[in-house]
DNA sequence: CATCCTTGGGAACGCGCTTTCCAACGGCTA
DNA sequence: TAGCCGTTGGAAAGCGCGTTCCCAAGGATG
């Protein structure tokens, strides 16, 4: 009988437990709890160098969802991201990451592949894992009904201690990080105004996502009030990546070959329709067509030409994000404006 | 006290358990149970509609690390990168996290920035998370001491249950996928040597990475066989980033300006090198020097010129390592090879 | 109509750890 | 020397859930 509890040599297999240790230290097992992670309570010296020989030579491991069964509370978080290997995602992702390492947190990330269901249901997953806070990445969806359920899933965790932190523009009640996409795409706007461009063509990416609805406005808002509004169809639907933007722009260019200009709502996208433009479409960037993005991930600056584009701070962004979910307020929801800053560089030029 | 343990109203805070679900339902335990998670058991379908029902009003979540302790495992993974926002990680990972997604697993991500200790570390807690496996992706150290405590740790995982797949070459006792960078960076050396050149430069990555050093050796050995060492002074060492590639290839222009072509040992160094030599040494690419890269990152094809550089299929690798883990094989340790292609691009050309 | 087998449901135990709550012990003061 | 208080170690009660092991009821069989 006590030998099931309280066996003193170790033969079986399987994890060694704390009363494994506890048994081969001779205490136990409150006592080693309290000397193998720092409790309030104070262990003899003596006791407490026997308890650690025996977890180090036992090569102890403490069970973690044990621990937080008994703790009701965990060191892990969670971040949800669309696709980690969009670099707009991983700079973000490696800032968040960043601060949580800091806090000796770990970290589980979980990829939409941009599906709404599979956001849902990982932030039910997540809760499920009893992580502390959530960090959710990315554009929102605009579609009420699914804003909805993961509102509910939000608020419930909320109510049941957790914390919660968007990156993205969605006026949902939670702490957030707010690129500011509609003035942003505004500059892109203005720019292109300046230098004289009034034929000009969109490559926007999938419906439905709050991000690219703020950045087109901004942008169409612009160059309406400018009077030269983008027809419809000069607004080509591409998926957001490097390819995508490839193939919507020989897309775009069939349909509008006197586009003098082009704006991509991201960078990926950006960089694929200068691609095009060179290998297929045959006009050089930005001699016959300006190309301006969105972002400034790593890469725009080393394409030729160089991307115009509108900056936004990834890495600090994610950073933010998880600093707000850290360090709660009571007057939440807190919202960090993110400001995003033209920059200018060889992709643009003036009409001739 | 029974009111404590079967609570029929909610109206105290915190999750809801699985006993509120029965409580509703007016079942034990038990039986909410067997039907939110398909036992072997079946459950009355009227009963098993109540309990549903009761679910979904309550809006219970279930407590994974109570599930964990009570089934003895759990539905996650671990994986350990260097670090996230670099591309050739991103990919990696995302490959892996599409196949632990079809498995339905959840993916603990840790990010060890490039130091041996935090891995070490991150091991550790992963296991006391009780992840079902770990992959370990990026290169080993070769400070032996460091490795041995990995293995030890590892070691102990597999002998507890745990499985263990390793993206990166190291001689440990593991299922691995192996990149061929040895055989890769000949084959990088070998164009070079075709295309004439004889005054080779190389940006090199930190010490101590046995992927740096394969690729190195692969490279130098096929130099040499054909009577055309690299002088130890024209190996710098950079950092594996674009800033670091930068900055090296400042230096190695510096100590020698008669150099016609620069390997560097991955894609991002190859970048900030052109980047470099375009902007501030102003030598053109590749009239002046051929710069060749290793990995092909996406990006690779987008800077101009076009970056030549030894492919390898990133997202397949983290696919094939994540298969290797979660499907078991009982003549382990297996070894999948990767073979590395050059790719020929516009970076690189004949020495006039 | 009695018996055996099938099928569903309930009670109880255990997973590994944390955390009160007690008890024992020693040192101190009166 | 007796009486107290502050320490320190241990016993035990959970934390929320899965999973036997049983019992009860119903159907099929002889």
């Amino acid at each position: 009988m006590a030998a099931s509890k309280s066996r003193v040599a170790r033969t079986e297999p399987g994890p060694v437990t704390l009363q494994h240790v506890a048994d081969t230290a001779g205490v136990s097992r409150a006592t080693a709890s309290r000397v193998l992670n720092g409790s309030s309570r104070i262990v003899g010296s003596e006791l407490a160098e026997r308890v650690m020989r025996a977890a180090r030579d036992l090569r102890y491991v403490s069970n973690a969802p044990a621990q937080a069964l008994a703790r009701s509370r965990t060191t892990v978080v969670g971040m949800i991201v669309h696709a980690v290997d969009d670099p707009y995602f991983a700079a973000i992702a490696a800032g968040a990451m960043r601060v949580a390492a800091e806090h000796d947190l770990l970290t589980m990330l979980a990829n939409t592949f941009r599906d709404p269901e599979r956001e849902i249901d990982y932030v039910a997953r997540l809760r499920a894992h009893r992580a502390l806070g959530l960090v959710l990445v990315g554009s929102g969806f605009t579609d009420p009904e699914l804003t909805e359920r993961l509102s509910e899933q939000l608020t419930d965790f909320v109510e049941t201690g957790g914390r919660v932190a968007l990156v993205r523009h969605q006026s949902l009640p939670f702490d957030t990080v707010l690129p500011e996409n509609r003035r942003g795409a505004a500059q892109a706007a203005e720019l292109l105004l300046a230098l004289g461009h009034r034929k000009i063509g969109i490559l926007s990416g999938p419906d439905g996502l709050s991000t690219i609805e703020h950045r087109l406005a901004g942008f169409r808002d612009t160059l309406r009030a400018a009077g030269a509004d983008v027809p419809d169809d000069a607004i080509v639907t591409a998926d957001f990546t490097r390819d995508g933007g490839y193939a919507g722009m020989l897309e775009l260019d069939q349909r509008h070959p006197e586009l003098t200009a082009v704006f991509a709502l991201n960078d990926p996208t950006a960089v694929g329709a200068m691609a095009a433009l060179r290998e297929e479409i045959g006009k050089s960037v930005p001699q016959d067509v300006s190309v301006i993005g969105f972002d400034d991930v790593p890469t725009a600056q080393d394409v030729t030409p160089a991307l115009t584009t509108v900056r936004l701070p990834l890495e600090e962004m994610g950073e933010r994000a998880m600093r707000l979910l850290l360090e709660p307020s009571d007057r939440s929801p807190r919202t960090i404006r993110i400001k995003a800053d033209l920059v200018v560089r060889q992709s643009t030029t003036s009409v001739t």
